[in-house]
DNA sequence: CCCTGATTCGC
DNA sequence: GCGAATCAGG
């Protein structure tokens, strides 16, 4: 670029009129790098910068805040009605001896939406979801997910001490 | 992946 | 001095 004392004028112009340093250099024909370059030797009022590169410098940026969680933990798993106390594999939560089928009342799955209630993952974090499979009939989960969420009292009796 | 502007650095 | 490359945030 023959920065000509024109092509001076018609950048500041342009840069003074608020365009962006592409837009500018669009319209002389030069790449923005050059405008940029070239706004910057020359002293050009800056733009608001999308980025940082100085002023606080902060190494550990969030030093873990205490995060409020939610007031309460989500979806204790299922159990059984007739099974006191037997708590399916997955995150166990809740030890109420009887706890009433699903409380999974908030999420995806809506109420009558007929998917696997099953909660994958964990809680309030991103991967976290509901199995979403084919329940079966009647249950609000799907076959593998049921034989977790209800134990039999009998099994339960074998081997439980 | 698109945009933005700023800085770096070989030329 | 120049500006592509690079960075870094939205």
């Amino acid at each position: 670029m023959d920065w000509t004392a024109e092509a001076i004028e018609r950048l500041k112009a342009l840069w003074a009129e608020g365009h962006s340093t592409a837009e500018i250099g669009r319209r002389m024909g030069i790449s923005k790098n050059a405008v940029v370059g070239k706004a910057h030797r020359l002293n050009l009022p800056a733009r608001p910068s999308p980025i940082r590169r100085d002023a606080a410098p902060r190494p550990v940026p969030v030093p873990r805040a205490p995060r409020p969680m939610p007031a309460a933990r989500i979806t204790p798993p299922p159990i059984l009605r007739a099974s006191p106390m037997v708590a399916p594999a997955p995150a166990p939560v809740a030890a109420t001896p009887v706890v009433r089928a699903f409380p999974v009342a908030s999420s995806r799955p809506r109420l009558g939406s007929r998917t696997c209630c099953w909660p994958i993952g964990e809680p309030g974090t991103s991967g976290f979801r509901f199995c979403g499979g084919d329940p079966m009939a009647g249950k609000p989960y799907c076959t593998e997910h049921a034989a977790l969420a209800y134990v039999k009292p009998r099994d339960r009796r074998e081997d439980a001490a």
